[in-house]
DNA sequence: ATATAGATCTCGTCA
DNA sequence: TGACGAGGTCTATAT
């Protein structure tokens, strides 16, 4: 493909605000937060409606490159190559891409106002433990959940059968050395403002597991592990649509 | 574009394990480490040569679904519909693509060999500090950087001018509470090995600035906040250009 | 605007 | 392989 006719091509796409893909053969320079640079190679970029650009090399799942949603956009000639530069003032990044070849270029105005219904997240975990206190233990109460609070931003909030409170924290994977420390804040926060010399707060991981390190610091700090698996995706997406299907 | 078409132009771009951009509307269900739905709309797909998949939709610069490299990727025809289904056996994931339209379909294989150039990390930040101590305090003479030792990750480890250890955390912007946790972990690790009752280990955050609630548990803890601004990035690239070009 | 924490995080690295 | 930490993280949410 002729480099002119490319360049034409998207900024014709670019002033229509379309998406567009080039398949072509480029260098890269990145300068703002970081520095980088990468050379000669065949990537396929991808500008979307809201001047988001990604640079995507033949592997990996990650942009080798990117700039952000509003960011502008500039085209132009030099010599034998085709210079695509992009700014975001905010961040104060530039990129710059040299195309020395266009493989093929596609562009088109897309319509999509869907937005992804997740579920199955650490949200829906702790939820699942409001619900299920005996995931827990039979002795739990929960009271709030999620909540951003002057003690700070608990997973599930309650108290057990002697009045103790107790903060649970939940993790959908093998909770590490981090998790346990952040529950060590929230308890030591909640200590402290509660009146120390009181009952003792109660700590819990709940997570599917405990890494070896992080049952260490468990230990120290008397804190407890309840084994929770995250929520059976399967069937909690049954019961959205189910409820969905209600109205 | 025919639907007929399209699914043999996929085949064959499969087969021949080229990277694939559709632009088509189509609906996807993901079922794996999460759950997720996503209604009709136009999109972009990205199959690439190591067969991830990536969904954009016309903005943001996340995939809306995608799946690491790696997976299978099958194709059917279903009434009027192109399937895709990909499956990771490692995540047990599954994603499904029904595409309805498909308005237009780019294939070729890449090559690119090169690899990014990156830096202006929180590494060049330890090395920076490494190299001029002053950037922490006169006091300061670092031993070792970015080691993973029995003690744990530290970003810079050193001692003071009274013989005691110096444990510095490096943070490229404004450093949280959990930046001052994992010093605090870094510390308790080190005092308790070293034995207690010595001379205390000292905290430092390298940081061009600390939140609010951050200097407080600084303060809680005895830890010190050294004001480093991570390395002049653009100086630092030159640097390394002029290096590589005394070879 | 700042701060906090999750993510189908991803990615590298080291034990 | 698991664990741990950084990321040009990105994204959502709350103050």
């Amino acid at each position: 493909m002729e480099l002119e006719d490319a360049l034409q091509e998207l900024d014709e796409a670019l002033r229509r605000n379309e998406v567009i893909t080039v398949f072509c053969s480029c260098t890269i320079s990145y300068s703002g937060r970081a520095e980088s640079e990468l050379g000669e190679g065949e990537r396929v970029i991808v500008i979307k409606q809201d001047n988001t650009v990604l640079v995507h090399q033949p592997t990996d799942s990650t942009p080798v490159n990117y700039m952000k949603d509003g960011s502008s956009i500039e085209l132009s000639h030099d010599d034998d190559r085709l210079v695509l530069e992009s700014r975001n003032l905010a961040d104060k990044d530039y990129l710059q891409v040299e195309i020395s070849d266009v493989v093929s270029l596609s562009a088109a105005k897309l319509q999509d106002g869907r937005s992804l219904q997740l579920v199955g997240t650490e949200e829906d975990m702790s939820d699942m433990i409001r619900d299920n206190p005996d995931e827990i233990g039979s002795w739990f109460t929960p009271v709030s959940r999620e909540e951003h609070t002057a003690y700070g931003f608990m997973d599930v909030f309650g108290y057990d059968d002697e009045g103790r409170f107790v903060i649970v924290e939940c993790k959908r994977y093998t909770a590490g050395v981090s998790a346990v420390q952040q529950l060590r804040r929230y308890v030591e926060k909640v200590q402290a403002l509660k009146g120390v010399g009181d009952a003792k707060t109660r700590g819990v991981i709940a997570a599917p597991d405990v890494a070896s390190n992080a049952k260490d610091m468990l230990q120290d700090w008397s804190y407890e592990h309840a084994r929770v698996k995250p929520p059976n995706r399967q069937e909690r997406f049954r019961e959205k649509q189910q409820s969905l299907s209600d109205f």
